[in-house]
Order: C-alpha cells, then sequence, then structure tokens
DNA sequence: ATTATAGTTGAATACATATTCAACTGTCAA
DNA sequence: TTGACAGTTGAATATGTATTCAACTATAAT
C-alpha cells in the first residue's frame, strides 16, 4: 500500500503522512495562482511600485520619476500588476492612476516587510 | 524644483509626492531581500513544498511522493528554499528532514492563500 | 570493504521574462 | 484639425530559471 503513490527507491516513506498531505493539498488551480501572484509581486521594479501605491494613488509619471524608469518599463510592468487585479487603475484627464485594488495585498506586503527586515 | 529628478516628459508630475514617497522607499537591498523572497516562493513547484511543510517535517522522498516529482527535482527546489532559510533541515540517518525555517512564512502563505482562495 | 539507499549537484535543454526601442492610442489645448 | 502630452503595446534582445540526466557524496547494513 506504501507503494501505490511510490515515485522513487526510497524505502522510508512516511506512507499515511505522505497520502494526508496529498488529500489536503490545495488544488492545482489554487497552487497555481498562488504561486503566480508570488511570482508577479517577486520583481525588484513592481515591489518598488507596490510600495509606492502603498502611500499613495499615482500616475504612471509619478511612478516613473520615484523609481527613475521610463515610462514604458513602468508600464509593462503595471500592466502584469494589472493583469493580476493587484493595482486598479482610473483615468483623469491625460493621466492614469494606479492604487492597490485590495487591503489584503497591502497585508501580505507589510507582514513580508517585517519578516525581511528581521532577516536583513 | 520639480524637474530635478523628472526621467520623463510629463509635466503633471505631483513633485512634493514623488520626493516624499521616493525618501520613504526601503533601500535597495530590503527591496531586492523582499523581491528574491516573492521570486522563490513564486513557483508551483516550490509553493507545493512549502503547503506540505506548513503541514509537517517531511523527507526529500516524501516530499517527492507528495508532489509525485523526482528526487533530483524536488532537491534543486528545497537547495533554493534552503538557501533563503526559508526552510531548514535535519539527518537522522540516511533521511534528510525539513521544515519550515520560521513562522513569519506560514504567516505569509496562510495570508496570501486566504486572499487567493477569495479571487479564484 | 561492499552494496544499497537517500539525497545532492553540475551541465544541458527548453522555456520564460525584464528592459529597450519605436510606433501606436487617447486626451486635451490652441 | 493640428500638435503636444500621457500612457500603452509589440518585437527584439539579453538574461534567468525549471526540469532532466548522469554522476556524485553520505549513511547504514551485510
Amino acid at each position: 500500500m506504501s507503494k501505490n503513490f511510490c515515485v522513487c527507491d526510497c524505502s522510508t516513506i512516511n506512507a499515511s503522512l505522505v497520502e494526508k498531505v496529498r488529500e489536503s493539498m490545495p488544488d492545482e488551480r489554487v497552487i497555481s495562482t498562488l504561486a503566480t501572484f508570488y511570482e508577479i509581486i517577486g520583481d525588484s521594479t513592481r515591489c518598488k511600485i507596490l510600495y509606492a501605491l502603498s502611500q499613495c494613488e499615482m500616475c504612471v509619471c509619478d511612478l516613473s520619476n520615484v523609481l527613475n524608469m521610463t515610462k514604458s518599463t513602468i508600464s509593462h510592468q503595471l500592466a502584469k500588476l494589472k493583469d493580476l487585479r493587484i493595482v486598479k487603475y482610473r483615468r483623469e484627464g491625460k493621466a492614469v492612476y494606479y492604487s492597490l485594488d485590495d487591503e489584503h495585498v497591502a497585508q501580505v506586503y507589510s507582514i513580508s516587510l517585517k519578516y525581511i527586515t528581521h532577516t536583513v
């Protein structure tokens, strides 16, 4: 019974544990979404954008000045954040203002920052 | 004054805001560490490993069975998690047991999962 | 010592991604 | 309607990464 899911040549498997964890594992779709979420915020440029937006709503131009990067680069990265609904936007005349789309994002970000600040 | 940090051709910059956010921005080292942390957990395989380890300490063999992947793949990914001190390990005979290295990781993970589950 | 098990590691492949550049759309003012 | 500004987008380049494979180390048993 311990072998019906064995993909390796080991004999020290904790079969009941493996089975239990396998069954409680969030399904592929959830894991994939979670991983993509982290992947998208796992980039220095986008981390800086998120920090900036956690302080205040800003237009692309403001962001490009805060980060000292071209509007094109910022816009490309904002598009990724927008696709994942991590940020939202509103147009006001010629300017497009971005902000965080969900308080959970700010929450995750602040806890992570606290954790990281401890370890750096 | 609003132009001494302008990297684009825009005139609608909120200069005082840009300056304020620029100054309060965590320094490059912190941002980089934070981004790397997210980048490392931003992968389906490693997300699954973290979920498994959030349930219980496990050896490489257990993990490879939970995830249905080779020991080599798991070991490569564990090495990355280990490098960032996201997981720790202990040897017991021939087996090496891995576990989460810091409760903050589990905390970040669980908040994110809650957030994602809402959106999926 | 020899053999088998548990895990690690380096190189190779295949794939994904950040930034740049140039061309584009949308909005406003003259 | 023409021009300027604010932002977006596609292609190209350069770089990075996950997985596989084969060879390796470390531990235990015979």
